[in-house]
RNA sequence: GGGCGAUUAGCUCAGCUGGGAGAGCGCCUCCCUUACAAGGAGGAUGUCGGCGGUUCGAGCCCGUCAUCGCCCACCA
């Protein structure tokens, strides 16, 4: 490859990097060189990452600071180990939100989605999603995230919707998916039905009435409560015209009289419902009796079915009251607050009330929505999931999956032990339709294509009559099976073939049970493979209070902007420098973003530094021979090659925040701070233009996952071999010479020159005022210069006495306010002397000795001596001060 | 009702298998030194939530309590 040596002199570079002139223009050119595409090689190996689609509705949002560019940065670093690394995209069709939206813009030209009919309006949400989704991918361009956007897919795509079918079918088939009348979520305000993990609890402040129902016969036996009836509590007074029986403990004596006995329900007192004993009653709540509703409450509804009860609804599909089932009365049509309302009035009103307590309740809500969610009795399709858990628990427990952090593990395993049936079914019409159909005397057709469902109607019923389900599938049953139908599945594709399973997943654990779970479910049951190794569970993200940014507290912030402001790494960056490994959230401050800024202008500087070199830079990754290199390139040589350590042990253990301080470190207080500082002493000469050119050329290795753009261009700017940064190779420990005894006397050098700064500034000397330093003559020469650059001094050279270096510091002394020095010494010995009783208390103790670890042991010992010899100095400097006085 | 996190400097957080408490920001002082004032040098600041225990030694291990956050769950 040949080498590009490009060096403009520093004036022709900005003083300041300027993200707007960079960013654009380079993610055109990648994206135009096809560095994100890649095509399946078994040679190598692969890595691939499946995109969780975002929403097809969706926006950016800081979120995605925290999962996607994790992902990025992944694949990006994977690219550079030279793996078969691949980022697949693609975009959710998102059933409830995308309806949400076109039914609100039908609205708005007065239609309704059944005024328009299905196929029209299939049609429009088609449209809708042609015209605005996708609006995401030219965000994620501008975050500089890289997937393949070749392969990008869509879940209602042709391919997709096949496999989808396919799914289904087989599953039914099996067995797996069936329909039943069950009790169901339902979202009034979607209207349509919601699975169990899409309805999340909330308390809130409601009312606990008590409520007698009198007895139906006159007279009836006296029990606790009197003859007059029996008193139940509940929260949901609306629904007791559904009411079917009364339910108390087969073990409460309180009720024993009373099992099999009648009450009349109010407030129309027109119907008698029995009293019957049920163990899933609580006897320790309210009275102890409980009125049943198996259309309107779950555990009524299991009440319901052991002592086959009745099951009328007085709900209908907006959660208003209907009497399509039982006489309602005078509350038909009303809304479910309402009636509410009304019947208490009524109870009230005819003496049936008995208490109205304040209660904190406990309510459904779908998270889509925020409704209120209702019970609904209805006939669903579902999925069984019980024989899928069963190899997915088994996956995770012997180690085939895992999660980071790993507490996420235990969370899946528990969720899975306990798995419910999926209701899988909605009423929503954007989505993949059911692949099932009717004929008219109701058996059940279930088939891949229609002209399939045609046939097997014909053969097995003898009709052509075949209607279809109007029914959508949950759109996490499409996103259950991504890591294989993006990959062409039922196809045997090359992809598929290399490229499943995936590598790793990264996602936020909000989606653990909809998303995680199913997918590794649905891997295992189509592919007898988990569908990732590796989750990675990323940190949500909230605004720098703690509270869960939303538009509606205003405190939402749009990664875009950010981007607009300080570019799209400093967003990266302030981003990752955020997260922890363990950590399950990221409160998020803007002004990391901003010292990120500052950081890539550090950079930016250094490389401008670095190309104004007079002396010129030679070819890329090219380093003098080892006895050409002063002690500070050892130094930085040596840093650099912990630093390339560290970093791939970081991102290989999903530890950006880690990789992040770890890089920020080195480049800035290391590299910037000293080494870059170290080369313009004279000695350096000879050798800096090859060590900064290699440094920064390596850094802007590391960083490239975290902040692909700058890093591309200093690379660029820098000599180099190859096109792109995103081609280049991922740094070589071997390739970096490593010296630890020049490093270690240089971190010594280090120390020497912070407690001289320190002196300097105690003893008010001013910065400018050069210093004449008595260096020992054992010092070596180059260390000597480096102090003197280092705290603006001339160096001085007396005879060794053994004299720490530290301590070269009698012409700091000779400028310095007696008094003032006085006073330091004075603070020098009382703290040696605290220090030196408690090393003697300590290694007086013969437990210590005994117990602890010889090497602890001998470190105190050393310690000890230190202490006792510097106090010996500070001592005498002090006595000699007090003999001047 | 189960379960999981968190509690360390004013703020956000590091502290690996127990061996003398750290970073960044903020704050104070000084410096527009020829890469960078979006910068440099220096400084101050902690009963490591409380109480017990184990240990020669505890921010770290064990127990317990408190406060905050979250997940799961059929007390109507």
């Amino acid at each position: 490859m040949a080498t590009v040596s490009a060096s403009p002199s520093m004036t022709e570079l900005p003083k300041n990097y300027d993200p707007k002139a960079v960013e654009v223009r380079r993610y055109r050119q990648w994206e135009a060189a096809g560095y994100f595409h890649e095509e399946p090689d078994p040679s190598r190996p692969p890595f691939i990452i499946c995109m969780p689609p975002p929403n097809v509705t969706g926006r950016a949002h800081l979120g995605h600071g925290s999962t996607y560019a994790p992902m990025d940065a992944l694949v990006r670093y994977h690219r550079m180990l030279g793996d078969n690394a691949n980022w697949l995209p693609g975009l959710d069709h998102a059933a409830i939100a995308t309806e949400a939206v076109v039914i609100k813009e039908l609205a708005k030209e007065g239609l309704t989605r059944e005024s328009l009919g299905r196929e029209a309006y299939v049609e429009r949400a088609w449209s809708w999603s042609r015209e605005y989704g996708g609006t995401i991918d030219e965000q994620f361009r501008a975050l500089g995230f890289g997937p393949d956007w070749a392969r990008e897919r869509f879940t209602m795509d042709d391919g997709l919707s096949a496999a989808v079918r396919k799914v289904f079918v087989e599953l039914y088939r099996e067995g797996l998916v069936y329909r039943g009348k069950r009790l169901v979520n339902w979202d009034p305000k979607a209207r349509t039905t919601v699975s169990d993990v899409e309805v999340d609890h909330i308390e809130r402040d409601a009312f606990l009435w008590r409520i007698r129902y009198p007895f139906a016969a006159q007279g009836a036996p006296g029990g606790a409560q009197g003859d007059n009836g029996i008193e139940i509590a509940t929260t949901r007074p609306e629904t007791m015209l559904a009411d079917v029986a009364i339910a108390v403990h087969p073990d409460d004596q309180r009720y024993r009289a009373l099992i099999g006995k009648t009450v009349l329900v109010p407030p129309l007192l027109d119907r008698e419902i029995p009293i019957v004993a049920d163990t899933a009653v609580e006897m320790e709540f309210g009275t102890g009796a409980v009125k049943v509703t198996p259309a309107h409450d779950p555990v009524d509804y299991d009440i319901g079915l052991r002592h086959e009860l009745s099951m009328p609804s007085v709900l209908d599909l907006d959660a208003k009251i209907t009497g399509a089932d039982i006489e309602v009365g005078r509350y038909a049509g009303m809304d479910r607050y309402d009636a509410r309302r009304a019947i208490v009035d009524e109870l009230r009103a005819q003496g049936t009330l008995v208490e109205e307590t304040p209660y904190r309740q406990t309510v459904s809500i779908s998270d889509r929505t925020g409704e209120v969610i209702e019970p609904l009795l209805s006939e669903q399709w579902f999925v069984t999931m019980k024989p899928l858990a069963g190899p997915a628990l088994e996956a995770y427990r012997d180690g085939r999956m895992r999660f980071i952090p790993e507490r996420y593990g235990r969370t899946f395993e528990q969720w899975l032990e306990n798995i419910r049936d999926w209701n899988i079914s909605r009423q929503v019409w954007w989505g993949h339709q059911l692949p099932v159909w009717y004929t008219a005397a109701g058996d059940v057709v279930v088939a891949e294509t229609e002209d399939e469902a045609y046939d097997i109607a014909r053969q097995r019923y003898n009709t052509n009559e075949l209607s279809r389900d109007p029914d959508t599938l949950d759109t996490w049953f499409s996103s259950g099976i991504w890591p294989f139908s993006i990959l062409g599945w039922p196809e045997r594709t090359p992809e598929l073939e290399h490229w499943y399973p995936s590598q790793v997943l990264v996602t936020g654990w909000e989606i653990i049970f909809l998303w995680v779970a199913r997918m590794t479910m649905l891997g295992l049951k189509f592919l007898g493979k988990v569908p990732f190794p590796d989750v990675f569970i990323a940190p949500l993200v909230f605004d720098a209070q703690g509270r869960k940014m939303s538009k509606s507290l205003g405190n939402a912030i749009d990664p875009l902007e950010l981007v607009d402001k300080y570019g799209a790494d400093a967003f990266r960056m302030g981003m990752m420098r955020q997260m922890r490994l363990e950590g399950q959230e990221v409160r998020f401050h803007e002004s990391r973003c901003e010292e990120s800024r500052n950081f890539n202008n550090k950079i930016w500087n250094a490389t401008r530094y670095t190309l104004s070199l007079p002396e010129g830079l030679p070819g890329a990754r090219t380093l003098p021979a080892a006895r050409d290199l002063t002690l500070a390139d050892k130094w930085i040589l040596t840093r650099l090659r912990d630093t390339v350590a560290a970093t791939g042990r970081g991102l290989d253990g999903y530890d950006f925040g880690g990789v992040a301080e770890t890089i920020w470190k080195f480049v800035w207080y290391e590299f910037c701070d000293w080494y870059l500082e170290a080369t313009k002493d004279e000695d350096a000469k000879g050798s800096r233009a090859a060590v900064l050119s290699f440094v920064l050329n390596n850094a802007m290795r590391l960083l490239h996952p975290i902040e692909p753009f700058i890093t591309e261009e200093v690379w660029l700017a820098l000599p180099h071999d190859g096109q792109s940064i995103m081609t280049a190779a991922w740094p070589d420990i071997e390739e970096i010479p490593v010296d630890l005894e020049a490093a270690e006397r240089f971190e010594a050098l280090r120390r020497s020159v912070e407690r001289i700064r320190n002196l300097r500034v105690d003893l008010g000397l001013p910065p400018k005022q050069s210093l004449t330093l008595d260096v020992p003559s054992n010092v070596p020469d180059d260390v000597a210069s480096l102090l003197a650059r280092f705290v603006t001094g001339v160096i001085a050279r007396v005879p060794s006495d053994g004299t720490a270096l530290s301590e070269a510091l009698s012409a700091v002394r000779a400028h310095a306010p007696q008094d003032v020095l006085a006073e330091r010494y004075r603070k020098d010995v009382a703290r040696l002397l605290a220090e030196v009783e408690r090393g003697e208390k300590k290694l007086a103790n013969a437990n210590f000795v005994a117990n602890a670890k010889p090497d602890v042991v001998a470190k105190e010992r050393e310690k000890l001596e230190t202490y006792r010899s510097d106090l010996a100095r500070a001592g005498a400097a002090l006595r000699d001060m007090g003999e001047h006085e």
